[in-house]
DNA sequence: TCACATTTGTTCGTTTTTGTTCGTTTTTTA
DNA sequence: TAAAAAACGAACAAAAACGAACAAATGTGA
């Protein structure tokens, strides 16, 4: 179904605004009420919008900005990877678990072990992971950051320092073809170089859009890595050069 | 099942704040109560919210952590008191809150409020503060204990001991008689008094319920504290001892 | 230019939503 | 524990939104 101009500016401003009203609608398209109705049933009717009395709404489960738009972003895979990483921890393990929609998908993996101990400076991981009641949260300090809910800071720094724990599974923005490991946010890489150095193991959980790309802000390299869970064969240079520093690849395909 | 307008903003609403109520929603959506009943019917047959008396509660997440809100719903006196505290704390101010439902609810109560920093040990009121974009949250590390959402333990104390505040927040279980502030658990002993001993002003939430009664864990006394919100006219003995170490107490009735 | 299809505006009966009232149930208070 | 207060839901009327039908306007191809 091919939606007419005017339709196809509805659902532009419905993707903006969240949602339209007909009333509002008829007003700055300069048609009448009857028009905007038309091609709200059109639309609804086409799926690109959810119709509602009084207007429509732009299905959030498709879109919602930012941080939920992530969220659903590569989920299947996202979930194969995290089922992998947390079949590699046992139980009665201690851990870290740093921030990222990847370590949140390992922290919902996770809700069957026993005996755990974690430390997060991830708000959703503590939330998850409260459900399960064998497992012991201590969550770093920290200023909140809304976006993503991850504490960040020298708080949650000094408070990672305080540790030394068996696994740490952290994920990044991305890693470059030479086996950086990097980021977007230079606030993040101090806590992510903190876990890294007390940990005894490092596991780095990332689907394969990160691998390959660049970002501006190091934490570490492939080497400071044991075993590196992805969702598809990772680019040949990369994968040489986890095989001459020793870093595991695990690749988890359907 | 599509939901209306305001049935979606209904649940946005009560996704913030965790909780709503048919009176507030009525006011601040500008129709009658009988239409917020049917639109939290509605929400709660399609399973988006959690019907209680007088409102409805946001399921599942941190939100739900104990069923410790459902209790205080009702909780007109805690609101009042909550309020009160609220008024008395500036714009652009910095404050530490501790464990408790009074303190979740001085929470709500300062949605509004501008340009502060707020320093918590308790999830609860993390993840309701992170809602005022005009407000810095910091969270203390600690442990996780799961039946209020309190991070507790060495961690807590540490990370409160960091900082300096304008005022303290706190609530506790118990003041007897003799003004000595009480509480039933220990831990967090510890973290209220460092609390205390790092703000410059120390305001006590307590509904009239915890007056006059014993715990076991001593904070420290009616001395400590600048002022005590309350509900109720409080026991003359209280009042007397008030009146000569200079705390002052603001009873909000109705 | 004409015939025809498509889109938009207008009108009007129908449906949905909302406000009002009132008796019932639940919660609070004394 | 009984009275008072608050919240609840049903019923009905008013208001708003809806969609169908048809006329007018616009666009299109012979």
């Amino acid at each position: 179904m091919a939606f007419s101009f005017r339709q196809t500016e509805i659902r532009e401003i419905a993707r903006r605004e969240g949602r339209v009203m007909v009333e509002d609608l008829a007003t700055r398209l300069n048609v009448t009420h009857q028009t905007i109705r038309r091609d709200l049933t059109e639309l609804a009717d086409g799926g690109a919008l959810e119709r509602v009395h009084g207007g429509a709404i732009y299905p959030s489960g498709v879109s919602n900005i930012g941080y939920e738009q992530r969220r659903t972003l590569h989920g299947a895979a996202k979930a194969r990877i995290a089922m992998a990483c947390a079949a590699a921890i046992p139980d009665g393990a201690s851990l870290f678990l740093n921030i990222g929609t990847s370590t949140e998908e390992v922290a919902r993996a996770l809700l069957r072990h026993r005996d755990l101990m974690v430390v997060t400076n991830n708000m959703n991981v503590a939330n998850i992971l409260a459900e399960n009641a064998n497992c012991e949260v201590i969550v770093t300090g920290g200023s909140l950051r809304r976006s993503d809910g991850a504490l960040v800071g020298n708080l949650a720094m000094r408070s990672v320092a305080a540790f030394k724990l068996d696994y740490a599974v952290i994920g990044a923005s991305a890693m470059d073809e030479t086996g950086d490991l990097l980021d977007f946010d230079v606030q993040e890489v101090g806590v992510s170089q903190t876990i890294i150095a007390h940990a005894r193991q490092v596991f780095l959980v990332m689907d394969h859009s990160k691998l390959g790309r660049s970002a501006p802000a190091r934490i570490g390299s492939l080497a400071d890595v044991d075993c590196l869970f992805t969702d598809q064969p990772v680019p040949v240079a990369l994968a040489e050069q986890a095989q001459s520093v020793g870093t595991a690849i695990k690749v988890c395909d359907a």
